[in-house]
DNA sequence: TCATACCGGGG
DNA sequence: GTGTACGGTATGA
């Protein structure tokens, strides 16, 4: 009895997860919400389109809006022209109403609701939270638990990339001079203007369209289609008058308001869009390395060049050229410009394959559109559709949303122990601590009378551990590791936004702030037993934050030693809780919370925080941190000496290049702009364009500036900026054509950057040497001293924090 | 100096 | 008819 029912416990929440009509094949839906939904799918490989009537639905708060429509209001299986039906259980909205189109059920509902209010209501939006209203194809997949792209694997799908080569960034002024496409096979060229008038531009645009109806490709990709591809080309398309059917259906491309598109209407107005081809996904993979480094958070920029150096997708001669020298290189060398955009939509089909696993997976569980789950937040993009579609599958009604009850939100522990140098490092680490707790301690939204949010967790987090399982059993590269990997990380991204969901204040149907604060309790509980029971095992604790723990173990210990301490911590923790081993570390600089250096023992410096690692430093006191924390670590004092002495002397002698001084900035105020303030307020990086001679820039070009004895000038940017991958320890961030610059005037202001090495810099130290330590390892070389003590008795320290120096911070 | 507003990307 | 979070930088009081 209770088999067959745990059975029926289990089928139900796996329809929660994966939906329960398992029609194959579908890459595309649209519906315009006129009782018709246009459904394609790849059957072997071929499109078929599918026209599916399907009734629209919504959800109604109130059953009386439809009263008016007496005996005209079938209930639900007439086959009346609206029906309505009452859902079960205690949510506000309890009535599932229905009818041949949408256009019918909204007047129906929107009469109704004239009459109550007694004003006229133009839209069932107006009614606020006492409907829901999804789109017409989101509705089609709730109500039918269908997916995409059930039983079918990446390659099936047939992508094409393209990206635009324009003369500039605007619009309104630039035009479009060259367009790389990739075709599904791998297949990539260039489509050119034949001129710079109207007419060529046209024609460009025209071939785009013809070759993207021939190709038929089922999703379109680019980094950062959205953002600047699709508006620009629709813009254009605009002005010369040009159709742009890039869709399955319709002439022209549909918009929808999302708010990470791009802004439309003059300023003021703040909607903001982004465009749909009706029967095409269209993909921004900026989205996807978004979505990934918000986990992995190991990216050193999300521009496509340097997420694609990132990942090993470039080539090793990889053509590069400066955003803003790209028409002008072309007029000069156009093979080199098709190379570098040729090498954009391949980087693109690349990156897609690489990191799109995770919104291909979820777009097999959630019921959105493919483009949708991928640009979707994970928390009101993922988890909400599910939540509504386990509901109305239970028959259950739907809370509407509410607003918080005034209690604020309390957040994560952060504790700094100690500050200073400690040896024998280890980290231990909680994977998925919230949602462990939830599970753990049975933390759901009080509204969520169905137990779906709690029961999807559990769902998800085991089935992750099975894709994982499976993706390690596969083979390297194979299709079947690549989906399984994709499946991992896409539930791995839910079930880590199951706490977010839990916490957005209004903006989640189920969000529950009391809730929230339990989870975050129980967390702030869990790393406060962590600290203390590993204290208590003889470590010496450093920082804390959230869901880990830094701290020092005594000399004698081996590797085992701490690896039985993190085990017995771990004992203790509540089940489903598991404490990791996640590291060791030959040394640590503590500075100040979540500013630290860590020297592996196999010699890898790392450094985190805005204290070690800014991209605005100037690059030599970034490689004098280096040197001197390295040095540092290993107990070197005369070696941090030597390192803050060899950096005085090359600025003072002038050995080091103009660009290790450079700071980069952003220009953010046009030449005529800053004219008008420059009377009240002077700013330093716009002298320095003044004073090198640079009489026009434009709004938002980088720069990097240095100081002289007499103001202020810049340099040159190198031809692209990939971003530093900071796996440091090589050069330094600087190209060696940079370092080789024969016309570096060096004309730089020596004595300040020896003061800002030692006021900015060199303090990063302080708290690592007994303060007459510190000046004597950075007193000035040319003032002498009668006594100086020496470097080599010199060792770094470490101060333990008082009580109240542990600093718990709420979010 | 500190708080807050805004950005991240694309040519 | 939608909605991340976070760490960094630029800005204003």
């Amino acid at each position: 009895m209770s088999v067959v029912w745990e059975a029926g416990v289990s089928a139900r929440e796996d329809e929660w997860l994966w939906g329960w009509d398992h029609t194959p094949g579908i890459v595309s839906v649209w519906s315009e919400g006129d009782g018709v939904v246009h459904v394609w799918r790849r059957v072997d490989g071929a499109l078929v389109r599918e026209d599916v009537r399907f009734r629209p639905w919504l959800l109604l708060e109130r059953a009386e809006d439809l009263a008016h429509l007496g005996s005209r209001l079938g209930r639900d299986g007439d086959r009346t022209r609206i029906t309505i039906r009452e859902l079960a259980g205690p949510g506000a909205l309890r009535h599932l109403v229905r009818a041949d189109d949408l256009a019918t059920l909204t007047a129906a509902v929107t009469h109704g609701a004239s009459a109550r209010l007694g004003h006229r209501v133009g839209h069932v939006r107006e009614l606020g939270e006492g409907v829901l209203l999804l789109a017409p194809e989101e509705q089609y997949l709730v109500a039918t638990g269908r997916t995409y792209f059930r039983d079918l694997a990446w390659p099936d799908v047939r992508r094409m990339q393209f990206d635009l080569e324009t003369t500039g960034l605007d619009a309104a002024r630039d035009r479009i001079f060259l367009i790389a496409v990739r075709e599904p096979d791998g297949r990539a060229e260039t489509l050119e203007a034949t001129d710079g008038t109207d007419r060529g531009e046209a024609a460009l645009i025209a071939r785009l369209v013809e070759r993207v109806a021939a190709v038929d490709p089922d999703v379109i990709e680019n980094h950062n289609l959205h953002g600047f591809d699709l508006p620009f080309l629709e813009q254009r398309a605009r002005i010369l008058g040009v159709p742009l059917a890039l869709g399955r259906v319709g002439a022209g491309l549909r918009q929808r308001t999302a708010q990470r598109g791009v802004a439309v209407g003059d300023r003021g107005s703040k909607r903001r869009i982004r465009f749909i081809a009706p029967g095409r996904e269209l993909i921004d993979t900026l989205d996807a390395v978004r979505r990934h480094d918000f986990a992995a958070r190991d990216l050193p920029g999300h521009g496509l060049k340097a997420v694609a150096r990132h990942l090993g997708l470039a080539g090793p001669d990889r053509e590069l050229i400066r955003g803003d020298k790209i028409f002008a290189t072309f007029a000069r060398d156009p093979e080199r410009v098709r190379r570098y955009a040729i090498a954009d939509v391949e980087e693109v089909a690349g990156l897609s394959r690489t990191l799109g696993g995770a919104a291909f997976a979820l777009a097999q569980m959630a019921p959105r559109r493919y483009e949708r789950v991928a640009d979707a937040g994970a928390a009101t993009g993922v988890i909400d559709p599910l939540l509504v579609r386990a509901y109305l599958r239970a028959g259950a009604a739907l809370p509407a949303h509410e607003p918080g009850d005034g209690t604020t939100h309390s957040g994560a522990a952060l504790h700094l122990f100690a500050a200073g140098v400690a040896h024998r490092i280890v980290k231990a680490d909680v994977a998925s601590l919230y949602p462990s707790l939830m599970r753990a301690f049975k933390i759901g939204p009080a509204r969520d009378r169905q137990g779906a949010l709690l029961a999807l967790v559990d769902r998800l987090v085991t089935q992750r551990l099975a894709a994982k399982a499976a993706a390690k059993l596969a083979p390297p590269h194979s299709a079947e590791r690549h989906r399984h990997e994709g499946t991992s990380a896409a539930l791995k991204l839910i079930v880590n936004s199951a706490y977010g969901y839990l916490a957005a204040g209004g903006l989640t149907r189920f969000a529950d702030v009391h809730a929230a604060n339990e989870v975050t309790r129980r967390g702030r509980e869990t790393l406060a037993l962590m600290c203390r029971e590993l204290a208590a095992r003889g470590v010496t604790l450093l920082e804390a934050d959230t869901d880990g723990v830094y701290a020092a173990v005594p000399p004698e210990w081996t590797e085992a030693d701490e690896r039985r301490a993190v085990a017995e911590v771990a004992a203790l923790l509540p089940p489903l809780v598991q404490l990791e081993f996640e590291g060791r570390y030959a040394a640590m600089l503590s500075h100040e919370p979540k500013n630290y250096a860590l020297l592996a023992y196999d010699g890898a410096l790392t450094m985190r925080g805005v204290a070690f690692r800014s991209s605005r430093a100037e690059p030599y006191g970034a490689a004098f941190l280096r040197d001197a924390v390295r040095a540092l670590l290993v107990g070197d004092v005369p070696g941090v000496r030597a390192a803050y002495l060899a950096m005085v002397t090359a600025l003072r002698e002038r050995s080091l290049p103009t660009i290790e001084v450079c700071a980069r900035v952003r220009l953010t105020k046009s030449p005529g702009q800053y004219a008008t303030i420059r009377d009240t307020r002077r700013e330093f990086a716009y002298e320095a364009m003044i004073a090198s001679g640079r009489t026009t820039w434009s709004i938002g070009e980088r720069v990097r500036v240095y100081r002289t004895a007499q103001g202020g000038r810049v340099i040159d940017e190198p031809d692209e900026d990939v971003g530093d991958d900071d796996d440091d320890d090589e050069l330094g961030p600087l190209s060696p054509i940079l370092r080789d610059n024969r016309n570096d005037p060096r004309d730089y202001d020596a004595e300040h950057y020896v003061r800002m090495l030692r006021d900015q810099f060199a303090t990063r130290l302080a708290r690592a040497l007994a303060p007459d330590d510190f000046a004597v390892v950075f007193a000035d070389p040319d003032q002498l001293s009668l006594f100086t003590p020496p470097l080599a008795a010199m060792r770094p320290i470490l101060t333990t924090m008082i009580e109240d120096d542990a600093q718990p911070r709420g979010t």
